[in-house]
DNA sequence: GCGATAAGTAGACAGTGTTAACTTCATGTC
DNA sequence: GACATGAAGTTAACACTGTCTACTTATCGC
């Protein structure tokens, strides 16, 4: 008597629970590339069951991307509210945004995987600005303050978010070579680019 | 009489017919997602004739981004050559970078997608590194000629290739939104990082 | 209890990647 | 020219996937 046989008819939540198994099992090998049948098998449902709640695959990939972002979005956020000035909440978001990209890779990579499901309905919602809009208000600040170099605030937070997401993107790619670029080329990297940034 | 009926048995190049197919069929909806049997309809043969040239489609799509290492390289040691100093060539080089990558946007996401095909093994070839040695000469060469802030040239080298990078991407995904970053946020964002990296 | 509807199942279908047996042909040797 | 070999290509089969539809189950409101 397996669990899926003594589970009720009605799952009581499917839609939470795709979501969660899907979730899970981007950190597997092949990372969104998971097929629906296995999520829908492992939630313990018949392999149509999420059509129910998502009308195909690639709507599934645009919700858990679009969490990606509310989740790195909060993690800016609160690495902002704990710390000093402009300038010390820059470089903490910054390390926030790093840490949140290389500690969740597959996550990251279907959140700008510009060929996984309707990237671009993704990146027109406004969930997926959050983070972006954190660094242009630290930028703001800083500049008002002194503490960050003046430039245009839209191009320095292109600028700076290019940065992260360059860094990131490069590093999760195995890119940044020790050999080529030392052990710490993320943090290297990053205290060069805030040589230039930082008053 | 079609052309597949007049061809002679053995096509006489398919395996350059495959790859040049399939390079073309990058810039169509869906990209690298293209079918391997529709390469094989488009050059001509029998839907398992790719087999004999590539054991599966990762390696197809492996040798096609080590082809846009290939160019990317070329493009920016062509920029390079043109260029005067070490910080003008830079310059030069970086933009050759974003007009390659904003030119090919498919080809560019085959090259730096990490769950495609097998992304470690191109990521660890001589040829996907090309560019970057670029980079890494003339960052060198403008440290010693004082023309490029004297910064540890390894995570300079990092920056600059994380920003090209992170530029090209979040261009190409339409993530520097214009009512955001205004028209010209690429340009914005590269006049802002080099500030910060010219002497 | 009944009707309406949402949620889930089972089966079907078209398409895909891949494999293996078979066919074609080019080349080298005698 | 005949023959053997091996590369290149074909055909058919298989397992799997996403998706759709008809059917079944269950819940809720009247």
């Amino acid at each position: 008597m397996t669990e899926a046989q003594k589970r009720p008819y009605h799952h009581g939540d499917l839609r939470q629970a795709i979501l969660e198994t899907a979730i899970a099992m981007l950190n597997e090998p092949g990372g969104w590339q998971f097929t629906l049948r296995e999520v829908a098998r492992r939630a313990g449902v018949s392999h149509a069951a999420p059509y129910k709640h998502f009308p195909d695959k690639a709507a599934l990939l645009n919700e858990i991307a679009l969490i990606g972002f509310d989740r790195l979005h909060v993690a800016l956020a609160s690495a902002r509210s704990s710390a000093g000035n402009a300038a010390e909440a820059l470089a903490a978001a910054s390390r926030a945004y790093l840490v949140f990209g290389l500690g969740n890779p597959a996550l990251y990579r279907l959140m700008f995987g510009a060929e996984i499901g309707n990237s671009a309905a993704v990146h027109r919602d406004r969930r997926a600005m959050g983070a972006f809009d954190v660094v242009m208000d630290l930028l703001a600040e800083g500049q008002a303050a002194g503490l960050i170099e003046k430039r245009g605030v839209a191009g320095q937070a292109a600028s700076v978010w290019a940065q992260m997401h360059g860094l990131t993107m490069l590093k999760l790619d195995g890119m940044l070579r020790p050999e080529r670029v030392g052990e710490d080329a993320v943090e290297a990297a990053l205290a060069s680019f805030f040589e230039g940034v930082l008053v």
